[in-house]
DNA sequence: CCGGACATGTAAAGAGTTACATGATTCC
DNA sequence: GGAATCATGTAACTCTTTACATGTCCGG
């Protein structure tokens, strides 16, 4: 039950049109909380029923026409609810680790092609991320309002889980059987 | 499209009812995969479908009553399959990370509470994890095969995730404004 | 023989993904 | 005015979660 806040989020931080915010949520948002085009309109739908949201003035209601919207008190409020409700954490899935299980039982065979495109995967994030950190996060000190130093707090999460899955990953590369005794 | 993998992975080890499994999801594989008992009967029964698994023979069909299975060739060959298949990593989803950057929004009024219960449950859980490291991967030089350095290298990724979270919670904590200046 | 734990399932609702549909705008 | 692109949306499907249902076994 995570999409409805992460949308409040986004347009709090900015109104926009669903297209706007799938944009958007493939950057900045979508970094720790994904969703299609498909998930946002509906979505925006449900929020604007609930009175959580609304169309921003220049209402044309035809297909194909923008539509932009803004949050209003109650989705506000909404957020800040949910931001102060406990919650307990989900239970991790990972698809990768699952992979090596099942390859310390059945072999290795094929897998080291693959490692080393997520690890080509996750540099690449990690460069995107620290890219971000020195444009948007190397102000005059003294400049931290607590909205940025919570940014910026997030933004190093990022950092620093791309940096534990390329350590990771390279080791793990080290540790695979070569190919000659990679058993089956 | 990865549970019916993680259940293979599971019965490989060693062959399981059910139940057998549910508690298994438990600890070990639910470490990154979780499941609960509905999605493992029906997993089960698709398997078995297939021609995946088997039901052992001591086969009673009643209600109420165990059944265990074991892999059938085809579900091994179904396995090395997926395991060297290339897969791209799914995007992640953190509700956690989603919080604070609402929290960046419309302040972090009541969130310490919950961030210091996360702290907690991560700190046990890396005391978890590093007691099954003491207790099953401390042993004599040279007794490593390649299928218990793949497992090792597996929970290491467990210890260095919740070390990170640990971490990071702890410095998030920290740079939480206090009460006098907490914004609404 | 009854209550509780064990064991296997069914039903329905919710969340996410994939494929497709439709109208508007812009560029040639 | 035709093609490509922008923008919004529908439909169908899969996966996950939550709640409930049913039967067996065992201790008292």
């Amino acid at each position: 039950m995570s999409l409805p806040h992460a949308i409040l989020t986004a347009l709090l931080e900015k109104p926009s049109s669903g297209l706007d915010l799938t944009r958007r949520f493939d950057k900045s948002i979508g970094y720790f909380w994904s969703a299609t085009h498909q998930q946002i309109y509906r979505e925006l739908g449900k929020l604007e029923a609930e009175g959580y949201i609304r169309a921003l003035p220049s209402e044309q209601p035809a297909r194909g026409q923008k539509k932009s919207y803004e949050v209003l008190p109650a989705g506000r409020a909404e957020l800040e609810r949910w931001t102060a409700a406990a919650q307990d954490p989900k239970p991790h899935r990972d698809a990768l680790l699952l992979r090596l299980r099942a390859a310390a039982v059945v072999g290795t065979a094929g897998l080291e092609a693959d490692l080393r495109r997520h690890l080509d995967l996750h540099r690449r994030q990690l460069a995107e991320y620290e890219e971000i950190e020195r444009r948007d996060f190397t102000p005059a000190p003294g400049d931290d309002s607590a909205q940025v130093r919570l940014q910026h707090l997030v933004l190093r999460a990022g950092i620093q889980l791309e940096t534990f899955w390329t350590q990771w990953l390279a080791q793990a590369l080290e540790e695979l059987p070569g190919p000659a005794d990679r058993a089956s």
